[in-house]
DNA sequence: CGTACTAGTCTTTTT
DNA sequence: GACTAGTACG
């Protein structure tokens, strides 16, 4: 069959139009993938294009390789020469072979977010950086940001003119670079800047990528930031066929620096391109289009389009509102569980989509009581786990010994009695003398300051050089496992009483399973693309179809995918859209989350249910919370439930439960005489009522019973006293009070903690809060 | 040098 | 609630 007639009118003339740049405003779900994949497809078969001058690039592994796949489907062989991967892999596939011209070995290694941390610690330190008011998550993302804006650390430092607080983070940006490229070391945004830095400093360089991929396509080009931006213009400047595919309502990663100018400027930047609309959807049935057209309508600034379908109207979205979070997770997997055994579906069929990683954990709770088959996709990424870190860093330290980062984390793993005074001997030293800290452990014996304990080192750089001797003999599953017997890790893992360590182990075995699926898979397998393919995997990357899984993730994951059964869950204005962005001054904040509601809605194949909680615990705190402006945007006929309309919570809700509040008083206050605090917390644990801090917890017997009771009553007895007892703060229970952000509220509680009062306000506006006295500046009105 | 405990912070989203 | 950095002690 022609690959041309399987597409409709508007995508044929999207993958016909072969030359020059041309922009598809594709929408959910209206076959973008099925218009590149035949396009390339075309290009091929009947335009005689060489697979091999044809680039495409995706946002995850996963896309690239399903795109591959398909276009095999369609041309059989040939593919395989095609360019398709990540901006990322891509970046490094460059680097590796040309990345000395910067002045960096081609065997750099590739930090994460965890080694950026480690680096920048080190860095406050030695700047003696504050990081109280400057902490390193601060600065490094104020780095990333700059990178995906092409801001170099001289650049940055000239922008900071006369600005004392910047000029400390130019700094800190420039010893943060030079910190790496003693390491040899790249972090995610340098892979595409150091790119781009190539290019425009080897022009020879650039021009042979420019004579390979003649004609380049870029997915979900909504999400580029601007150092993405440069290399795909660079790279296209010769031959100007490029084919951008995006929707600027998916648009959800501003905060990684996504810059949705690119594709609403698109057509200013290249003034003779084609573009295209997709609106029709082959995915959901117009109700579920219908409430995400009404849902996004209340964005501005975007490009017009308006997505239908022929498929029939469909069912009506489901909407719920629960008591609790713990409600709420019930239900959806009940319904699942229902609608599963009545063999309507198939686990797989089903996803359940949250703003925050941390609601996985309850509904993860419910499907092991319930026996469901589950995967919680993103999160703790496995390659982040401990255990997994030490043992890659084991690795990175035999490819690469000048990633200091990842000797550091292993000279003392398994413990070889090697203490922080020695490490920081050792280091002084390499700084002195210009080496990595590696090299200086080499030398051990010359540095005069540690003494003695220079013997303990040796045996650790022996290890390592005996390893490295090894790996052009060796295969990488043997190599591993020889760490893991010769370090004892396994068998200290073991003897420790960690309460974990059997899952350590666990992930461990995973970890050699995956070594060997790599040198199986791979036609060249070396040390250093393996790390390097470590670096790069997204969580997403690992979900196959063939598992009957139900999935979890976030609506950040969630792009790309399609489900019959979609769960939107969490649906609460403070959730989603989320705290920070309701309280910015920035409207366009809000837009951004609009949009994610927008991608969330537009999952859903045929069954759609919204859900949310009146009541859910987030970061310890038990929040209040009213159902979320999206869902209110819903037109109701689409929804099969109405939408409780109180703005202001009913009064049988109790703010604070009661036991929570002597919980807080309990904790807060001492009355058991001097021991304070300490006393109290004991006594609390001592009865029980260490965990859970909601209501539903069970009385074990008579006795626990009359003490929990005795204890609300002495609660509520202290905190009465302080509340009349202290004129401070001027405004007491009962009072209408004016906060800053959120408005006018009635203060509900005041509970003395342990350095400051705590006081709960029901706001008009915001709903309970509970805040800190000294800092929230509540006046009384 | 290593461990155990405490206090403080935190997350919204990720290649 | 969970994780981490910092501290006191053996």
């Amino acid at each position: 069959m022609n690959v041309i007639d399987m597409l409709n009118e508007k995508q044929r003339e999207a993958a016909l139009q072969i030359e020059g740049p041309v922009l598809i405003l594709a929408g959910a779900g209206s076959g973008k993938t099925r218009v590149l994949t035949n396009r390339a497809a075309y290009m091929i078969q009947k335009k005689g294009i060489n697979p091999w001058n044809i680039m495409a690039i995706t946002f995850t592994n996963k896309a690239a390789g399903e795109m591959r796949a398909r276009i095999d489907d369609i041309v059989g062989n040939g593919s395989e020469s095609i360019w398709v991967s990540t901006f990322h892999s891509t970046c490094v596939r460059i680097l590796r072979r040309y990345i000395d011209r910067l002045g960096f070995d081609t065997n750099f290694t590739i930090y994460d977010t965890d080694d950026q941390k480690t680096v920048m610690k080190e860095i406050c330190k030695r700047l003696q950086i504050d990081t109280k008011q400057l902490s390193d998550r601060k600065l490094l993302n104020m780095i990333s940001h700059a990178k995906d804006e092409l801001i170099s650390p001289t650049e940055f430092e000239l922008n900071a003119m006369g600005d004392y607080g910047k000029k400390r983070v130019a700094e800190v940006y420039k010893e943060y670079q030079s910190v790496l490229r003693r390491s040899n070391a790249l972090d995610f945004d340098d892979l595409i800047v150091k790119t781009v830095e190539l290019f425009k400093q080897c022009p020879d360089v650039l021009e042979s990528y420019q004579n390979r991929f003649l004609y380049i396509m870029v997915d979900e080009y909504q999400d580029t930031n601007t150092v993405q931006f440069e290399l795909i213009r660079l790279l296209a400047a010769k031959n100007r066929n490029l084919c951008v595919v995006g929707d600027d309502d998916q648009s959800i990663y501003k905060f990684r620096g996504a810059n949705i100018r690119n594709i609403l400027d698109f057509e200013k930047i290249y003034a003779d391109a084609k573009v295209v609309k997709l609106e029709q959807n082959y995915r959901s049935t117009q109700s579920v289009l219908d409430a995400a057209n009404a849902v996004i309508s209340n964005n501005r600034g975007r490009k017009d389009k308006a997505l239908w379908t022929d498929k029939g109207l469909g069912e009506r979205l489901h909407f719920k509102q629960f008591e609790s979070a713990y409600d709420e997770a019930e239900f959806i997997v009940d319904d699942i569980a229902g609608k599963c055994r009545k063999g309507l579906v198939e686990y797989k069929d089903c996803a359940i989509l949250y703003r925050t990683n941390a609601q996985a954990r309850l509904l993860e709770e419910k499907f092991i009581i319930a026996g469901i088959p589950y995967d919680v996709v993103g999160g703790t990424n496995f390659y982040a786990r401990r255990e997994i870190k030490d043992l890659l860093a084991y690795l990175k330290t035999i490819d690469n010994g000048r990633d200091d980062v990842a000797v550091r984390r292993i000279v003392n793993v398994p413990k070889r009695g090697i203490g922080a005074t020695t490490l920081n001997r050792v280091q002084e030293y390499a700084t002195e003398h210009e080496i990595s800290f590696y090299e200086a452990l080499r030398q051990a014996e010359q540095i005069s300051t540690i003494g003695r304990s220079a013997v303990k080192l040796q045996p650790f750089v022996n290890l390592i050089q005996m390893f490295r001797s090894k790996v052009p003999h060796v295969k990488l599953q043997e190599l591993l496992n020889d760490i893991i017997e010769k370090t004892d890790y396994i068998a200290s893992l073991e003897a420790s009483d960690e309460e974990d360590a059997k899952s350590r182990i666990e992930n461990i075995d995973e970890l050699i399973s995956k070594v060997v699926a790599y040198e199986e898979s791979t036609e060249e397998p070396t040390l250093s693309s393996f790390l390097e393919e470590v670096a790069l995997v997204a969580d997403i990357d690992r979900i196959s179809e063939s598992d009957n899984k139900v999935l979890l993730m976030t609506l950040h994951s969630a792009k790309g995918l399609e489900f019959s059964h979609v769960y939107l869950v969490g649906m609460e204005d403070g959730l989603f859209p989320s705290y920070m962005t309701i309280t910015a001054e920035d409207p366009m904040e809000v837009e951004e989350e609009r949009r994610l509601c927008y991608v969330g809605i537009t999952r859903a194949k045929e069954y759609l249910t919204l859900t949310c909680a009146k009541q859910r615990m987030i970061r310890g705190e038990t929040q209040y919370n009213a159902v979320s402006r999206f869902v209110r945007e819903i037109p109701t006929a689409l929804l099969d439930a109405k939408i409780p309309v109180s703005k202001t919570r009913p009064d049988d809700i109790p703010d604070v439960t009661t036991y929570q509040e002597a919980r807080r008083t309990f904790r807060a206050k001492p009355f058991y005489g001097e021991t304070a605090t300490k006393s109290a917390m004991t006594e609390d644990k001592q009865n029980g009522f260490s965990r859970g801090a909601t209501g539903s917890r069970t009385y074990g017997s008579a006795e626990e019973a009359m003490s929990f009771a005795a204890m609300i009553r002495k609660g509520s007895e202290i905190a009465e006293k302080h509340n009349d007892g202290e004129g401070g703060l001027g405004y007491e229970v009962g009072d209408t009070v004016n906060h800053i952000k959120f408005g006018k509220g009635i203060v509900k509680g005041i509970v003395n903690g342990s350095r400051d009062y705590e006081v709960t306000v029901d706001f008009t506006n915001a709903g309970v809060k509970k805040m800190f006295a000294n800092f929230a500046k509540l006046k009384k009105v």
